[in-house]
DNA sequence: GAATTTGGTTGACATGGTGTAAAGTTGACA
DNA sequence: TGTCAACTTTACACCATGTCAACCAAATTC
């Protein structure tokens, strides 16, 4: 599968990202892929074995190179619940719109491929993770409602911040971003905290 | 495309249905629809032009079957706007793991498939329209939240009642079916309308 | 009773995408 | 000079959708 560095092997996450982020209706098929990177269809299966784990590695990539770990990690250092909820949603919130065309894809072959499936349960678990994190922290300070176990509270804030949500307010409804984020912000907090 | 009741097109429907309902991770062919009606494939394009035809044409023959019109109905009658919000939410809410393994279907070929994306935008205008009538009538009571516009109101509670979101919460989160109405009732209830 | 229509059957085939295989090219490096 | 790695070209298997044509049998109609 060559060397995990090459210069082609980055080309190639790098092209498969940005067709995928201008993504018009039509799929991205292998050969657009290669074409566009200047390469033969044959090459890009020198890199990666599968349609399926060229995207999932262009989902890393992109969580390399976007480095979301350190932006999440901004809300840990919150000093109350509340604002770490407030901080959580908008490191994440703000981050959806740089990884959507990808993820859209993965979602996309979850029917049909089970790599793929695993991959995007991998990512809304570690998205899942976040929210347990921000949930307890809330509980910590009393805060969380009493309507609701941690565990309904963090199920309920992870479909919140889902990307299928975000894609229906911004791409049906016409949210702008920033009120995308001060409208879930208000929303998590209403129905997770006590009043 | 033959006559509009025939019987083994009814079968074909049935069949569809029943195959995408018990939904393994496989995706259904024409071939599985055509073996399990009990006829030839080709005999399957005699009665629908295409798959993504046979599963808009599936949708619609649920819709009738299970009469969704009057279902919805049932909340127009309600007395007060929060009442009215309620029931919508039971309604659609109960609908919805009716519909859901043909829904996931239609979903899947959204991508690839200009007539399922139409398809599935009316339906979701369906349960837009629903929510918008929902949120009317909770301003009309003056229990609308201020912090919304209703167009707001209404995007966040289709969101809130989507498809993907039911799923999320069932499937991965494993909640119940009368608890996800419980919760999401609240959680509208609790987003939407002034304290 | 013969002809036609209806709703199927079988089999072959085009299309379009993924993925595999094999042989040839080119440039770097030892 | 030889070898190795990355890439190219060409060909092909596989599989699902959708099309086409010829044929068949039962019911309907003239």
């Amino acid at each position: 599968m060559s060397s995990e560095n090459s210069e082609t092997r980055k080309k190639i996450l790098e092209t498969t990202w940005k067709l995928l982020e201008s993504g018009g209706p039509s799929a991205v098929r292998m050969s657009d892929i290669a074409r566009s990177t200047g390469i033969s269809r044959q090459a890009v299966y020198l890199h990666f074995p599968s349609r399926a784990e060229l995207l999932i590695a262009t989902t890393r990539y992109l969580d390399e190179v976007k480095d979301v770990d350190a932006r999440l990690e901004a809300s840990r250092s919150a000093a109350s619940g509340l604002e770490r909820l407030d901080a959580y949603i908008e490191a994440w919130g703000n981050y959806i719109p740089e990884v959507y065309g990808v993820a859209r894809a993965l979602v996309a072959m979850q029917e049909t491929d089970e790599a793929a499936r695993v991959a995007w349960k991998d990512r809304m678990d570690a998205v899942r993770h976040g929210c347990e994190a921000a949930v307890a922290a809330l509980r910590k300070d009393g805060a969380l409602s009493k309507d609701l176990t941690a565990r309904e509270a963090t199920d309920l804030l992870a479909s919140l911040l889902s990307i299928e949500q975000w894609a229906q307010l911004r791409e049906h409804g016409g949210w702008s971003q920033p009120r995308y984020i001060t409208l879930m912000q208000r929303t998590a907090r209403l129905s997770l905290c006590a009043k």
